[in-house]
Formats: C-alpha cells, sequence, structure tokens
DNA sequence: CATGAATGAGTATTCATTCAT
DNA sequence: CATGAATGAATACTCATTCAT
C-alpha cells in the first residue's frame, strides 16, 4: 500500500511542478487546467482529486515557493561566515532579492505575498516546513547575539513586507528606481529598523560568540 | 458643442464611478462588462466608445482612487495646524490608513499598488493631478522646513511601499498583528526614515516649534 | 424596427422548432445544447438570448405542443358534423390519441404533462392562446347543449389525466393492453364522466339546437 | 456460507434504501453514484457490483415502493372491517393518496409510473411480491363479493392511471384544484368505474350496505 | 455617437465507469 | 468480493468584443 501512497505524493508534485512552469510561463489567469493536466501527463479529473480549484493549487504554490526562497538563503547563509546578526539578516535580503531578480517571473507569481508563508505559522498548525525554519533561524540568531527584541514578528514583518513591496516596483514596475539603485537605501532602512528595535549587548564580547 | 463634450464626460465618469461600485461589491474578476453598462444604463458597445477594455479601466481607476486617497490627507491637513515635516507625513499616513480601514474593499481593489499614482508622472506626462498635487505638496512642505533631501523620491518610495504593503496585511489577511497594534511600530520606522534620509536645519528655532 | 423585431421571433421560432426535432429524435436528456444551435445554424450564446437553459426551453415546448394537440383537434371538428356535447368530446379525444399513436416521440416528450397548458391559465394570464382556444370551445359546446355542470374544470381535468395517462401506458411502456383494445374502455368511462357530472336538458329539443 | 449471503443482501438494501434517501432529498438527477456509496459507506466499485448503473436502481427502487404502498394499503385494510368491494378499494385508493401527500417525495420520485410495478407481472415472471400480493387481494375481493369483472387488469389500471396522475396534478403541479377538493369528484368516478364494469350479484343483501 | 443582438471561443467541473490491487 | 484512484468524455454556460442599424 506504500506504492499507493508514493504514486500519490508523486501525482501531487507534478501537477504542483507543472502548475509553477506554467504559471510563471504564461501567468496564472491564462493557464488552463487543461494546460496543467495535459503537460503533466495526466486526467483532467485527476486534478480534482488533488486540488479543489486552480485556486487552492496557487495559495499552495505561493506559501510552498516562498518558503523555498528563504530556504535557499538559509542554506546559502551556512556556507558562509558572517558575524552579526544584522549582517546576516541583509545577506538573507540580498539572496532573496538576488533569486527575485534573476527571475520575475517567480516575482510576479508570488506578487506581493512574500510575507505570507512566514506568517502562516502563527495562527495555523500546519506549518509549511520552509519557511518555519527561516523563523526559527531567525529566533535563533537573535538569541546567538545575544538580542533583545521585544516583538520579533514586528520586526521580521515590516522587513519582509518592505522588500517584497520595493522588489515588485523596481523589478516588475518602473518603480521610481531601479533595484540596483534602490538597493543601498534599502539596507540602510533594514539596518535602522533592526537598530531601532532591538537593544543590542552593552559589551563587545557577542562578537566571538557568534564566531562559528 | 460644449453640450456633446459635457454629455461624454458624463458618460465617462459613471462608467468609472459604477465600475469601482461592483469592483468594491464583487469584486474585479467577478464584475463583467454588462454589468457595468447594465448598472450604468448604457450599451455596451459605448463601453468600448471610453475604455479599451476592463484592464484599462481598472488601471484609470487605481491610478484615480489612490490620488484621491492623497488628496483627501492632503486637504485634511489643510485645516489643522501641523507642524513639522515628520509630523505632516505623519497625518498623511494616519489619514489614509484610516481611509483605508473604513473600506477595506477599496484596500482591496488598490491592493499594493499605493504607490503607483505617485510616481506614474516620474515617466508619463499624464500626471493625473491629484497624486501629482500631493507630491509637489511634499517638495513643498520639505522646502518650507529647511530639509534636504537628496533622493526625496526614495524616501515617499520606502514609505508608501512600506504603508501599503502592511496595511494589506494587517487589514486584509490575518497579518501578524491587527494594523492598530502595527500602527506605533509603523510610526517611529516612518520617522526613521525620514530622520535617516533627510538632513535638519542646524538650527534649532523649528525644533522647539515641532515639539508637542 | 420592425426587421429586427421580426429576426427575434424567427429565431425564437428555429431553436424551439429545432430543438424539438432534436428531443423527440435523441431524447431531451441526450439533447445538448450544441446539438440544437448546431442544426438551427446558430451560435451558441444566442441559445441563452432566448432561453434561460434547456429546461425553460423545454417547458415551453410542452405547453406549445399540448397546446397544438388540442388545437389540431379543435380544428378537425369543425370540419365534421358532430352533434351533442359528448360526441363532440370524444371525437377531440380520439384525434388526440391518434396523434399521438402517430407519433410516439411526440408522445414521450409530452409525457404525463397533457393537462399543463390547459390549466395554466387559471392561473396565470399569459394563455397560451392554443389550449385556452380549446378551453372555450369546451366550455361554449356544453352551453350550446344546454349541459349544466358544476364543475367543469374538473371534469376536463379528469378527462384529460386518463387519457394523457393511459396513452402512456398503453402506447409507450408495456401497459397491460394495447391502445386499440384499451379505447372502448376508455370511451364509456369518458361518457360515464359526462353523465355522472353534467345535467343533460330533460327535453329533446336540444338535438335540433345543436345542428349547425 | 450464508453469512457471505446476508452481507450481500445487506448492502443491496443498503445501497437501495441510501438512494431512496438521497433520491427523494435532492431529485434523480442530481444524486451521484458517488453520493449513494459515500452516504451508503461503500466503495464506489461496489455499486456496480450489484446494479448496472443508476437508472437499474431507480427503476428498481420504483417497482419497490409502488409495491410498497400498494402493500400498505392492503394491510391497514386488514384490521379494519369494510364491507364491499368497492369500499375496499376506495379506502385502498384514500390511503395510498394519503401517504401520498404526507410525502411528496415519494410521490415526485414515483411520479406517474404508479400502475408499474402491478402489471410487470403481467409479462414478466419476476413479479414483485409485494404489489403482486395486492393484485391477488383484488382478485379474491371480486370473488368474495360474488362480482362478476371480464376485464379485472383494465378496469384496476383505469384506477391506478387516474389516481396517480390526478395525485401529481393536485399535489405536485398548481392542478385546477386541490387534492382535498378533488376528492369526492375521484370517488364518484372510480364508483361509476366500478359500476360501469362489474356486475354485482343479483341478490341485494350486499347491495343495500354498499348504498349510502 | 449610441445601441444591443449576435457571436463563439474558451473553461471549469462533473461523474459514470473501469481495473489494478 | 471489495476497493477507490484514475480516467476523460461530455457539457453547460460566460462574456469580451464586434458591427449592422
Amino acid at each position: 500500500m506504500g506504492k499507493i501512497e508514493r504514486k500519490k505524493k508523486l501525482k501531487n508534485t507534478t501537477l504542483l511542478q507543472t502548475a509553477f512552469e506554467l504559471f510563471t510561463e504564461k501567468g496564472f489567469a491564462k493557464t488552463t487546467i487543461s494546460d496543467i493536466v495535459n503537460r503533466a501527463g495526466l486526467a483532467k479529473g485527476t486534478f480534482y482529486l488533488y486540488f479543489k480549484d486552480k485556486y487552492d493549487l496557487r495559495d499552495q504554490l505561493i506559501i510552498h515557493k516562498t518558503g523555498q526562497l528563504f530556504l535557499r538563503a538559509h542554506q546559502a547563509i551556512a556556507g558562509r561566515n558572517i558575524h552579526g546578526f544584522e549582517n546576516q539578516m541583509l545577506f538573507v535580503v540580498d539572496h532573496i532579492i538576488g533569486d527575485l531578480e534573476k527571475d520575475p517571473a517567480l516575482l510576479r507569481f508570488i506578487y506581493k505575498n512574500l510575507s505570507w508563508g512566514i506568517f502562516k505559522h502563527t495562527f495555523e498548525q500546519t506549518m509549511t516546513s520552509e519557511s518555519q525554519q527561516f523563523y526559527e533561524y531567525y529566533l535563533e540568531q537573535m538569541k546567538k547575539d545575544h538580542i533583545v527584541c521585544e516583538e520579533p514578528d514586528i520586526v521580521l514583518f515590516t522587513i519582509i513586507e518592505l522588500v517584497g513591496s520595493t522588489c515588485c516596483s523596481c523589478i516588475l514596475k518602473e518603480g521610481p528606481v531601479s533595484m540596483e539603485e534602490y538597493l543601498p537605501y534599502l539596507h540602510q532602512v533594514i539596518r535602522q529598523i533592526l537598530t531601532v528595535f532591538t537593544k543590542q549587548p552593552v559589551s563587545g564580547q557577542e562578537e566571538s560568540d557568534n564566531t562559528f
């Protein structure tokens, strides 16, 4: 019976994967269920065995894809030796922006829902592991740096909203500036946000603690 | 023949107005051209005399409605005696948020396109007078306060994106916090942004005025 | 503008006619809107300009077709010299049964809704002229024969229900007997019904009156 | 292995029972095989082990349910002391009408197929015991009352068709009259039919009883 | 300019039926 | 015998757009 379960899982994944390809290629609105199942090599009816409708699939996909964005940034930082919470956050932001610049279709798909996946867990049990992982990493790094933050959620929320929103304008639309031009300012704002809402430890020891 | 001109203008306005009602009532996707012309009391063909398609109408409407949002805030401030650029900006932000809280349907319609109207003019001639007025007011107030700002566009852009984006999450979605809870933090971030990217005049005369 | 009206009327009729052909050929359930508009040479959307859906069309058609059944019987009797109300009624019944025997597909379509069209008018203003004509003829003939009937509706209703129902069983289903065998019995029952619920004039003068 | 037989019988009954519930709740057309097996707690494939398709199931059900209608009337009469064939027939008719008035959903389901179950046996071996029982009771009672009837089938057929057909119109549709108003007339017609097609025994004892 | 009848491509969704397990 | 995942044909209905009047 494990065989059937595995087959089902595979079909689910195939459907998600194929749909994402088509959504980024032709856009969500112009992608039909037929397109998806045709490319996935499945029957139309099968789609409805796995998803309520196109919107259900899209929402699952947005959460999954935003989660991956954070996950990739999270994984990338693991290999580097980046000291200090602030620098880590900026690295993550840069990494995400880099991903989105390379893949504007992904950005268009996620649109301004960057923060969605991250804060779903606040209310629901079913945390998407990917974004949940990043969220825990975020809290952990604060702790490691002995940073005291009364409202870590609000700080993260503010940063993500700002990044997501400005990315959309700078990369996709004719925002007032290009992402390249905007980046230094964005960095500065993020630094300010972190400075204002967190209390850095007084002494300098933390630097040595941070080393890993 | 000014009479004909006036009639045309009226039809245009009626169409915009009716469409907005329907968009906020039933959502953009679920509103059909038929719905619009039926309620407007016009013929289907007439729609195409005034707009290219539903998307054209929507875009005009978003720009118009975001413009009005800024215009109303701008007009509201005129009656008050609010000193200091920062306080003025915060008043404007609060006023806009107040409007959006009262009318979530409007927020849903504008979605995260708050900054759209304001920066259209950067590239196009056809500036919507409403948002353009606010933009000029913004620059003027900076000048009045002898504030030096190298990139006023970027500052404004950052603030508007942040406000628009967080409004959507806090008011429409189950954002991590309610707007009420978030507002103090939003204020603080905006103040920081203004502080960092502008240079206040050296002398302290105004400073004392600003104190409240 | 009469031209457009005429065109609309024509399309409505074409749609009704074509649908009836298909309903009797393939049955109601197996006939699709596509079938209908294809054969009618019209566009799919046009169908919905004239009918709410397939069921709306069917109901209009049943009323129309039952009406015609009565109308044809009514017209046929005009040419004959049939004396006496009872004989006239039996002629009408026989004529209708004859039509239905010749066209079992029509019978299958009308199914057991023979009485529908006749008694719609009791409640609605919009009487289908065809069946309404017959109803008036029915009352008129009673009057001419000086027949007193307290509940002419109930008498007619009983007869029509009996005829419609037994026709279905004898012609379409494997009723206990064939229509041919059943007919004499049916006649006798109808005669009984008329005898019991009406009061014939006492004297024999009426015979001469009836002559036309 | 009577156990297996019993299990199969149970599933068959469950399926019939569940389907009937759904047919009367949502109508035949709107009830799907999925609906039926879901509520019955069986697998989809199992349905096809017991019935050819939905129509097969429906037909079995109509015959069964019409049979029960006659059976219940038959059982009810057993407890009473109703003398005379005519009175017995009227009691049966009233009992059936009573049942149908209490359960219009059942009437809608049976529609105008009341006579179906009764006369199936004329051709097929597989007589549904329920309706067959009534048929035999009907013949027996005639005999008991020394009633001579040349075509008992036709008499029964006429009565059942009339009852079924007028019930549908009076109870379900906006027939020209309500069932309550129609009932006396229906009784009279049935009495007439019995009178005309049967020969009462010469001796007058019962005759006087019957007269009312 | 205005109309609104006609169009027909386009799409989501359902559901009876099968068959490998 | 029983299951239920998979199928995919089948279909109703919508709606933006056009164009003859």
